[in-house]
DNA sequence: CGGCAGTAGGCAGTAGGCAATAGGCAGTAG
DNA sequence: CTACTGCCTATTGCCTACTGCCTACTGCCG
């Protein structure tokens, strides 16, 4: 058991491990992994009792994926993965590109020496990421250099918004089975990004950033024809 | 109190009235309208014996104000209503601009004659409040307004993202304590921007939108002013 | 053969109790 | 007088048992 490794020090207060955070994390990685399709069912006990835990935490869990709209429970029937929502996508996709557009276009703060360091470094992880064909991998530093940008320009806590909706963009990635031509892709936008930062040029950045995230909707649709099992057919959805 | 005003757009669907639903309405409620002061202590067992219901529902509440960042919970310590950030104000400002004003400035769709009725009667609504002097029913007419105004350009479940950020924007209102003429120019902007609208002028709308959310900023140096005992004093809070 | 009603099973909603721990307080030693 | 240590209380984290409702199946009747 290496438990014990001495950590550095809690600067931040470190939300303390419980067991609910934990597993609302590895459920909401399985949802957006899809390791859980859309659809699929999700008891309570069952789970509770996979995990070896009671059934309170995974209550708790639910309460905040319920939030999220990653599951959709029906008293006394069941409760169940969502399906992908053709409208919930777009609107995901308006939010981020309003809020992550914004927020380069007019920074309010100038991105500063250890900025540029930190996302550089990302910038690196993900290319081995992608060499390693590590796709949970990439997304998460996929997710980490977006949180990063907008930190570098001043608008850390706006991030919060783009996760409440960005869950379902990243299960339209997965459930297409990303190849490392698209990753690749990827990389280069934020590379692209990353360059009109550097150069202090937030117009051009800001395009290139909007212009990145509005890809998801080609994806969405290509996925639609490809397994159209998974999205919710109600209107407005 | 009053505590299941219904949502204009009952984006998830029809939520059963569970006792969970209630207590965090209650709860919210109170706190937006600073009924439960910031830094005020909370019990979980003491507020489940005075609401009458047992302990879970009230932590199925307390998950999710956790997650709005309305309250903090402190694990053997106790919980406590979270201060006002003002860092959080900035970045709530930014969010609500940036979602409300892009949305009304390239619209995804127009609005139609039953979202300009139900507007038109919003306004009504806020004017009898305010005539009233009903500051909470204003407030509620408020995010009523806001809500409609993104449905109505074809934007709905932006709103859920504002909503998360909305919290602590309306405390700043509340501790304040709104007088009636301030209310009265609330309601004069959001004639301003419903005209605008009304005229198909979607820049002019968007344009008095952002300048009516950034506006709060304004209130927010007030108080900070008056009541420096309700601020969080950590920097990047 | 089809529709309806009764019944059984399963699952979320609720409740209350036990365990663990942080923080305050008092007592004691230096 | 100060500082440290050990106890006590308050409060959340977690667990288990109970309740009530919804669904779906089965058997009966038309």
């Amino acid at each position: 058991m290496v438990a014990f490794a001495a950590r550095p020090i809690p600067l931040a207060p470190e939300r303390r491990n419980t067991v609910a955070a934990r597993v609302y994390a590895e459920l909401r990685e399985a949802i957006v992994t899809t390791q859980l399709k859309p659809g699929q069912r999700v008891a309570e006990a069952e789970l509770a009792d996979s995990l070896g835990v009671s059934r309170t935490p995974v209550r708790e869990a639910f309460v905040r994926l319920v939030e999220e709209g990653l599951i959709e429970v029906s008293p006394q029937t069941g409760t169940r993965i969502s399906l992908v929502g053709l409208e919930r996508i777009r609107q995901a996709v308006f939010v981020r590109a309003s809020l992550e557009g914004g927020a380069v276009r007019r920074p309010a703060a100038e991105p500063g020496d250890a900025d540029l360091r930190a996302l550089r470094r990302n910038l690196a992880d993900q290319e081995v990421a992608i060499a390693e064909g590590d796709v949970t991998e990439m997304h998460r530093r996929d997710m980490d250099f977006h949180a990063m940008l907008l930190a570098s320009v001043g608008r850390p806590l706006a991030w919060n918004a783009c996760l409440l909706v960005s869950a379902d963009l990243a299960r339209v990635g997965f459930l297409l089975g990303f190849d490392v031509t698209h990753l690749a892709q990827v990389l280069a936008e934020h590379r692209a990004i990353f360059a009109a930062l550097e150069a202090r040029d937030f117009a051009a950045a800001a395009d290139q950033l909007e212009a990145h995230v509005a890809n998801i909707e080609g994806d969405r649709i290509v996925l639609s024809e490809r397994h159209p099992e998974y999205f919710d057919p109600r209107p407005g959805a």
